[in-house]
Parts: structure tokens; sequence; C-alpha cells
RNA sequence: GCGGGCGUGGUGGAAUUGGUAGACACACCAGACUUAGGAUCUGGAGGCGAAAGCCAUGGGGGUUCGAGUCCCUUCGCCCGUACCA
């Protein structure tokens, strides 16, 4: 018996034998179980974000396993996107080979952690076979109306005559040009998520086991809200301004109109108007992300013309155009009411317009005030509730036919073109005769071309000459492909349902998907909790509507783990410093390479731009896969971020050993114990040590139950170290202990699948350990005949006391006041209250 | 700016969801053992204090017999913000 375990070895072969034995394959059996990983995106090294992730995921699939069900565990490749790009930029290779490489890297990487994946299932979005699905969804989408075009503004970047993302502008300025960006509108492919904005909302209700915060924030996202549209007639003008606000009770308070730049209206009135044309294009030097806009100063044109107030004859408002009005929320147009929304009131101050209280709050209360509370300096609505006062204007709007009750969500439809190679073709075609043609369905997929050049800036699809120009497929005139490429949203919304039926002609079997979906259990980021979710929620209803199945909600449970952080080291100049390039000496940290001091601080995400990562790929080889889990598994519960230490690190590594040798050490004491012949008789230390068995069993099964795997590890580690103290006397003691080994091996192998088929093994037992059923705990011995029951006098902790558990309140009262500690204490006093908790707390007033 | 979170010893966290704050670990200290190892084993440990005890869950206030947990307020940090994935 060696006292230390060789994981190298026996990793390697329980991953062999459990790939040729192919036990990890799903088969449509039930009662079924559906976990799924957020697919990753090539980047080609596994960070520990990675591998925390399907950690988490393998230990469900392997309890579920061993409870019975049979588990789906696929995993697959988001492999289209933006950094294929900059690579071939940069490294002058081509998105699809890089791409194909680092799958290669990652896969052999991911293999090595053990994980119990299907790889039978894989699935690559880059790949046509996967894409021609999605074009054959969009054109069905297109015929459905769930697709359309439109003109909206993307970041443009003057020096390099091309689109950036919202991450490639810092500071409203290009990334690789440093020039300013301007925005530019684009005609463009939008998909019609508002369509779906009731229902996304509603069944945010079905979805109970989601965390509370990810359907805040959705529902906040899709942002309902019901209010009123007003219209505004101009003055001296045959146009009338449309209006949608939430607060249609403080019309009175009304002083401006605000209108977005890109209002229609604002372009035509733009024609032959030199200053205006001067400030929309100030407005538009700017980037289209929501933060920068809303962080702009707000700025106003008062364009000259005015419109009357819809209830007060003699009132006439100045229009502004505003860089603050947003065109794709509403109407476009705002009525501004100074007195009561922050906004119109920075701008009133800033335009010297008028403010109007028309709202009084409960107390006395400085302006600008966005509460509720009783209308003031209105007319017809003086004295009502602003409920109230809301009803009253609609009613008056519909009577006089210059207003309707409106609902609207913040909720925008969603933009699906991207400028750019490396996605799904979108399989469009653009004739000057016939407008926009759909790609028959029999010339699907429209496959990217291989020979392409990012020399010049800009999408290389573009500069293609013999792809871009086709026949048009109706006219067969000469016409040109759609070039813009889908958003890698896309390949992500449908993914886990080809995962049901991954070989499948058609995107998916539908009494497969119907078999497994929809995931029982969803893991991934937080960032991740309004797009790429609402998206997928988003598709799987418009799949529906499309008759591909009858499924309304990919994800029935949702667990949304925190990021993995370390601390950050830097050199004297400032530099950022990796972990393995700095070494502790005493309590201070120095460079390696030169004795340097470093500066620690402190522990934030790991991110390649502070050099603050950890390579999986290295801890594995060091420590093996089952510590690096186990590691994963034991500090922080999977929802809150997790710090990677060395020396966390290094303690799971020496449990790995601990248990290695508890079991491999106990072997010969157990050798002879049949564990199908139960004693008849138990002694008190057997009994005792078998309660402890069964309480783990118990505790370790709702603690994986609940993804409180930081608890269940402690639990193995409590019941470890009761194990290693425990030495049998006689035989009904040495059975106990074979019941507790065999338990803890059973209940460990979710986290160390590697080690514990290695102890089963060493148990005596045929492969595998993970075929085996999940223990299940003896009632009777779950019972306890005494508890410790805390006593406070006053409030405060004072002592505590052994009572049996159930004991009633006057026994326990008659007890616990003759108890020394509390006699000497309450002495003869009255006692005033006398709380009791049974089994947990008493609370002797005086 | 807006939306959503988080904050507990030197460190990561636990606390049956309003009932003994600090489980389980890491780091540390003292000791044992030794075939000096990536060891292992035993003991200690929130702070102050000789002790009794007092103080402690980012800060301040409140509700309650009782608050880490509920409410109000404030500070700090994190995620998302529609073209990073």
């Amino acid at each position: 018996m060696s006292t230390r375990y060789n994981f190298r070895d026996n990793e390697a072969k329980w991953q062999k034998a459990w790939d040729e034995a192919s036990i990890y394959q799903a088969h449509a059996t039930s009662p079924k179980y559906y976990v799924l990983e957020m697919w990753p995106y090539p980047s080609g090294r596994l960070h520990m974000g990675h591998v925390r992730n399907y950690t988490i995921g393998d230990v469900i699939a392997r309890y579920k396993r061993s409870c019975g069900y049979s588990v789906l565990h696929p995993m697959g490749w988001d492999a289209f996107g933006l950094p294929a790009e900059n690579a071939a930029i940069q490294q002058k290779v081509h998105p699809q080979t890089w791409t194909l490489e680092n799958i290669r890297l990652m896969k052999e990487e991911i293999k090595s952690l053990g994980i119990s994946y299907d790889w039978s299932r894989e699935i690559f979005s880059c790949s046509p076979v996967y894409y021609v699905h999605e074009q054959k969804m969009f054109l069905e989408f297109l015929k459905k109306g769930l697709a359309y075009r439109k003109e909206s503004f993307v970041n443009w970047d003057p020096v390099e005559g091309s689109v950036l993302a919202n991450e490639q502008v810092i500071d409203g300025k290009g990334w690789r040009s440093g020039a300013p960006i301007e925005r530019r509108k684009l005609s463009q492919w939008f998909l019609k998520i508002t369509a779906f904005a009731q229902e996304l909302l509603e069944d945010l209700e079905k979805l109970k086991h989601w965390p509370e915060q990810v359907k805040t924030m959705q529902a906040n996202w899709i942002g309902r809200s019901e209010g009123a549209r007003i219209q505004f007639p101009l003055i001296n003008q045959k146009d009338v301004l449309e209006v949608f606000t939430t607060r249609p009770d403080t019309i009175f308070g009304a002083s401006f109109l605000g209108i977005s730049t890109d209002h229609p209206f604002v372009e035509n009135l733009a024609k032959g108007f030199p200053a205006l044309q001067a400030f929309m294009a100030e407005c538009h030097a700017t980037g289209t992300s929501q933060k920068e806009l809303d962080t702009t100063e707000k700025k106003g044109f008062n364009t000259g013309l005015s419109v009357q107030h819809p209830f007060l004859k003699d009132v006439v408002l100045p229009v502004y155009v505003t860089n603050f009005v947003l065109m794709d929320y509403g109407t476009g147009v705002v009525f501004g009411c100074p007195a009561h929304d922050v906004r119109d009131y920075e701008f009133a101050q800033k335009y010297d317009l008028s403010i109007i209280p028309v709202v009084k709050g409960p107390e006395e209360e400085g302006l600008p005030y966005e509460g509720d509370g009783i209308l003031i300096n209105s007319q017809f609505l003086n004295g009502l509730t602003t409920k109230e006062a809301k009803e009253e204007v609609i009613k008056r709007l519909v009577r006089e036919k210059i207003g309707t009750s409106e609902i609207s969500y913040k909720l925008r439809d969603w933009g699906i073109s991207r400028q750019r190679y490396w996605g799904c073709p979108i399989p469009i075609i653009h004739c000057a005769t016939c407008g926009v043609v759909p790609v028959p369905e029999e010339q699907l997929p429209v496959k990217l071309p291989q020979d392409v050049s990012f020399d010049q800036p800009g999408n290389p699809l573009e500069l293609h000459p013999t792809w871009k120009n086709v026949e048009c497929p109706k006219c067969h005139k000469p016409a040109e492909r759609e070039t813009d490429t889908f958003d890698t949203f896309v390949d992500s919304s449908w993914y886990f349902a080809r995962f049901c039926s991954p070989h499948a002609l058609q995107p998916f079997e539908k009494d497969k998907a119907e078999f497994w979906m929809p995931v029982d259990q969803y893991i991934g980021g937080i960032e991740h909790a309004i797009l790429h979710l609402l998206y997928s929620r988003f598709f799987t209803k418009a799949l529906r509507s499309c008759g591909y199945w009858d499924i309304s909600e990919p994800f029935q449970n949702l667990l949304t783990q925190g990021m993995v952080c370390h601390e950050t080291y830097r050199d004297q100049t400032g530099s950022w410093l990796y972990p393995h390039e700095v070494e502790k000496q005493g309590a201070a940290f120095v460079k390696s390479s030169n004795g340097s001091p470093v500066k620690v601080g402190r522990s934030e995400k790991m991110s390649k731009s502070k050099c603050n990562v950890v390579p999986a790929a290295k801890i594995v080889d060091e420590y093996g896969a089952d510590t690096i889990r186990l590691f994963m598994l034991s500090d922080s519960p999977p929802e809150r971020d997790f710090e990677w230490t060395e020396a966390g690190i290094e303690g799971s590594w020496r449990y790995l050993n601990k248990i290695w040798r508890l079991v491999t050490g106990n072997l010969d004491e157990i050798q002879s114990v049949k564990l199908s012949d139960a004693p008849g008789h138990f002694t008190p230390e057997a009994l005792s040590l078998r309660k402890l068995t069964h309480k783990t069993i118990h505790y370790v099964t709702q603690d994986i139950e609940q993804f409180h795997y930081n608890r269940y590890v402690a639990r193995l580690r409590e019941f470890s170290n009761v194990l290693e103290d425990f030495t049998p006397s006689e035989a009904s003691e040495r059975w106990a202990l074979s019941e507790a080994l065999h338990t803890l091996v059973l209940t460990m192998s979710p986290a160390l699948p590697h080690l514990a088929e290695e102890l089963w093994a060493e148990l005596g037992h045929p492969p595998f350990v993970v075929n085996q059923p999940w223990p299940k705990p003896q009632e009777d011995l779950l019972t306890v005949d005494q508890v410790t029951l805390a006593i406070q006098i006053n409030g405060k902790m004072r002592g505590t006391c052994k009572i049996a558990p159930d004991l009633g309140k006057d026994a326990a009262r008659a007890l616990i006041l003759d108890l020394p500690f509390v006699k000497a204490q309450v002495q003869n006093t009255m006692i005033k209250k006398f709380i009791y908790v049974p089994g947990k707390i008493v609370n002797v007033v005086y």
C-alpha cells in the first residue's frame, strides 16, 4: 500500500475505461434528466471559470445517474465570434483554422477533467451541418413576420471604415484607430422578440427554480409600463406629435416637448435647417451603448416650433430636439414635466423652462418629486390621487379623441445583423428588381467562403467577388448576397435543442426534443442573466409558433455561478505579473526572476489583461482532475464568487491523500466483513458510527440537491475526520466501519469520480462505482434522543442544557428554572416571559 | 445614468431561513515523529481581558423576548446595460 495516491495513472486509466464502456452515452429512457452547462467560446485555453462550471454540472449529472435517471449531459462549441477575426488580423491565421485548433486544445483539457459528457453528441456552431438549420429557421421566421428589416445605428470607425462592437469602443474612440466613433445608420435584420414581450414576462412566474434576481432583471429589462399616448398639435402646422408617457397625471406640469434626434419628423425638419443638422451631427458623435448615451451630457435644441397643450387652449409648449429621448422606446417624443422628473428638471434649469409642481407628496418634498401624491395646480385633477388622476386623464383624452391608454415595453427588437465574416451567413439575396429574396431552401446552406483575406478593413464578405455576386433566384438577373452574418447569440439560442438529436437532418427530431426538453438544470455565469437567457426563451417560443415543437420554456432550473477570482500582482514598474512569476518570501511577495518586491492587489475576476489567471491545464497536470474539482466545490457556494489560492488547491490535494490512506489503510480490518450479513447487535461505538454514516448520507444528499456543494464537501470531511479515529475492536464495529467506508466512497463519487472508482476497486468490487445506486439513509438511525438547548436570559446567551428534543413546555420550564446558573441570575424575581422553542432555544425574561 | 447583487475572524466560508455567530477548511502558533515529505499526527486560536465578563456579521438607526438574517439609511465592491461571449 502506497501512502501517496497516484492520480496520474488512475485518472488516465478510469477515463479510458469509461470511454471504452461508453457509459456516459445518453439513452432516452424515463425518468430523464437533462443537465447542461453553457457551451464555451473556444478561446484556446480552459480557464478556471470553465472548470468551475463543468464541475458543478458534473456533480449533479453523476448524482442523478446514481439516482436512476437517464442523464443527458452534452458538450459543444459556440465557435463563431469576434475573437477569431481579431486573431486573423493580428496573427494572419484563418478564423476557421484558429477556431478548430482552439477546439482541439480545449477538448483535450476538458477530457482530462473526467467530466461525464456524452461526446457522441458534440456539436459545432461554425459547421454548416449546424448552421443550415439556423438559416432555415430564419426563413421560417421571415414567413411568419418574426424577422424584418429596418434601419438602425452602429458604431462607425471613420478611420478604419468599419463597424465596431461596443467592446471595441473605448471612451468614444475606436480601439485600434483611436478615432472618435460616430453613430451611423445601416439597414439591418431584426427578430421580433417584442411580439413575445408579454409572454416572456408572464412566463417568468413559471420558472420556479430560477434565481429571483435573474427573474427580476429580466422583468425590468422587458420593462412593461402602462401609460398613455397623447396628441400635441403643432401650432401653425398640420402635423401632430404623439407622446408616450407613464405619468399622464402630470400633464398640467408639462413645460416642453422633447423629441428624439432620430425621429422621422426631426429628420424631415432638418432638411434646409443647417443649425439643426449640426446639432444632430453633434449628438451622433458618440457610440451606441446605453451607458454612453445615458452618461453623455443632456442637450437640447430649440426648434422654434411649439405645440398646443391638450387641455389648456392658451398654453403652448416649446419643442426641443434632445439627445436623451430614445427613438426605440414609446413614440420617440416625451413631454417634459420638470417638477416630477429628475432628467426634465435638469433640462428645465439648463434651458430656463418653467417648473410647475402638480403633485403634492405626503410630506414636504423638495423638487423634483417623483413619487405619488395628491394633484394640485391641475384643473379637473385637483385633489385626486396619482392613480385616480391617471385614469381621469385617460378618460378625458379618449372622450376628446386626443389620446388613448397604452402599454409600452422597454424591450426592443433583437438586431441580428453583424458586418462580420466569422458568423452564420444570412440566407438572403438582394435584387434590384425583386428586392429582398430568400435563398431557396434547396440551395441551403449558404456556406461561408474559405478564400477570404483580412488585409483590408471591414467585412471580407463585402469584398469577395464570386461569393457576393450571384443570380437572383426569382428573375435570374445579377444580384447580391446579403454579406452580414448572424449575431452569435442566434447560434446559442437553440443549441440545447440540437443536443437532443445532434445528427438529425432537421434541426432536431420533435419527439426526441420533447422527450429531453426542457433542460432540467442549466448552469452558467451570472453575466448571461439577461441577453442569452432571454434570447433562448424567445427562440423557444418562436420555434413553437412555427410548429417546430410544443415547448415554451427551455430551462426548468437555472443556476448562475459566480466568477473565479485571484489576487493581482504588479512589479515596481507597475506591470502586471502572472501568479507563476511571483513567489512568497515570508509575508511578502517578490518577483521570481530578480527578487524585486511585488505589490499585491486585491482579488479580481481572472482575466488575461491583469495576468491573474491560473491555467487549468497546469493544475490538472500537477494535482490531477479530482483535486481541482474538489477545490472548485469546497470553498464557496456555486453562486458566489470563488477565490483561487495556491493554499486551497494544496489543501484539496492533502484531503485526497487522506481519503486514500483512510480507505486503503482499513482494508485488512474489513476484509472479512460481508455487508449483506448485518450483525444482530451493535456495540454503542458501532451504533454511534452508523448514526453518523446515515446522518452523512442524509445531509450530503440534501446538500447536493440544493447545490450547497461547499457544505457537501464539509460533511465528507467531518465524516472522514471521525473515521480516522475509529478503530474497530469486534465484529459489529468492523461491519459498521465497512459500511461507513463504502458510504464515503459512494457519496464522494460525484465530486471525485476517479478516486472513488479506484477505491471501489480496492474495496473488492467490479467497475463501475458510477453505476452504483445512490445510498439511502436508514430512517431509524436518524433520530436523536438528546439535543443541546441554548438558554438565554433576557435575550443574552447564558448557557446550554441537554434535553429531549420534544419535551413539553411546562416540563422544560420546571427543568430550566431549576438549573443553578439560571436560579443564580433570576433569583426570586418574577418571570415575565418564558419563550421555549423545542429543540432550539429558551429565553427567560424577568 | 439605469437595473440586479454582494459585504461575517488573518483568509475562503457555515449558520436547519428570526433562535448557541464563526461548522468545514486555508494560513498561523506550539509540540510529536521521521526512512526530511508536495509529509503525517496532537493541541491552540474572533477581539479585549488574569478571570468573571464585555465587544463583535461594512457604518448608522429601527422592529423583536431574540437580528448575520426583517425594515430604513449610508459607504464600498461586483455583474448587466441590447455588436465581448
